[in-house]
DNA sequence: CCCTCGCCCTGCTGGC
DNA sequence: TGCCAGCAGGGCGAGG
């Protein structure tokens, strides 16, 4: 399920044998996964040097010297397979470099997607135009979260996973942070205190912090053939916790909310 | 603008 | 053992 820490995780473990390489092979083994591959896939990537890679939201961003950046996105299933012994089914876009590494993007569910975006133009692209503030950056703050959930009526669970509002959060961390900000997913925005964005941030903060160490520790493995990028062993406080205790004493309840589910303790999340 | 809902897709799980 | 319904979820568009 890759969220936020996945997406920096996997960015940070493809580094390792695409920072500065030079793309020698590209194969594109179906039309689409969201969306259809651009057109000018392989040609724009083959020849190219990477110059470096980048995350923004829960997107990964592969720069080339060609002006051109490599956006993609994991969507459910997605994640890259490292240096695989054979291609395998849902390995839609492989690639290798001169210094013959091979990177497999593999996505069973295909919701993800790659897309190819003037590097200066990167801000315009109208998946990134909209997008709030990154969550670990400055533009974060509670004043930012009181700002946005004034007036709203929608569950302020909702309005977390709301990508304009905050950038990269998914399912699982917002139920996370809502958990150790104490702060009960079914409370609409405009009813969150002050006090509760002021423990939602740094809530917020903690969860991803936390994940993105966790999943860190993972890299060391990466260097193994056939390594996986982008998943870790996680230990959620709440997350697929129905009915187990949480450590307030209190018991973990699930709901769905806007077709999603939602876990939560009503005894110490007001 | 705001809010909710359903769709996309496949693999895994659990119930019978 | 086999079958099948249900679930997982990010982004996006439809409709109220």
């Amino acid at each position: 399920m890759p969220e936020l820490p996945e997406v920096e995780t996997t960015v940070r473990g493809l580094a390792r044998y695409l920072e500065g390489a030079r793309i020698a092979r590209v194969a594109v083994n179906r039309p689409d996964l969201r969306r259809p591959f651009p057109a000018d896939l392989v040609q724009s990537l083959v020849g190219a040097t990477i110059t470096g890679l980048g995350r923004r939201a829960k997107y990964g961003l592969i720069h080339t010297d060609r002006a051109r950046t490599m956006v993609f996105h994991l969507g459910m299933s997605g994640r890259w397979r490292i240096e695989p012994d054979t291609i395998e089914k849902h390995d839609h876009l492989v690639i290798e470099t001169a210094a013959g590494h091979v990177l497999a993007l593999n996505d069973a569910r295909r919701f993800g997607s790659v897309d190819l975006v003037d590097s200066d133009k990167l801000d315009a692209w109208p998946a990134f135009a909209a997008l709030g503030p990154e969550p670990l950056g400055d533009g974060l703050t509670p004043r930012h979260l009181q700002h946005a959930f004034a007036g709203r009526s929608a569950p302020v669970k909702g309005l977390l996973l709301d990508q304009r509002i905050v950038a990269g959060l998914g399912n699982i961390y917002v139920c996370e942070a809502l958990h150790r900000a104490h702060v009960s997913p079914e409370r609409a925005g405009g009813q969150v205190t002050r006090a509760g964005t002021e423990r939602l941030v740094p809530a917020i903060r903690a969860v991803l912090e936390e994940s993105i160490a966790a999943g860190g520790s993972t890299i060391r493995d990466y260097a193994q053939p056939n390594g996986e990028l982008g998943y870790f062993a996680a230990s959620w406080r709440v997350y697929g916790r129905e009915g187990e205790a949480c450590a307030c004493g209190g018991t973990i309840g699930r709901a769905v909310q806007g077709g999603r589910s939602s876990f939560w303790c009503a005894r110490c999340q007001k």
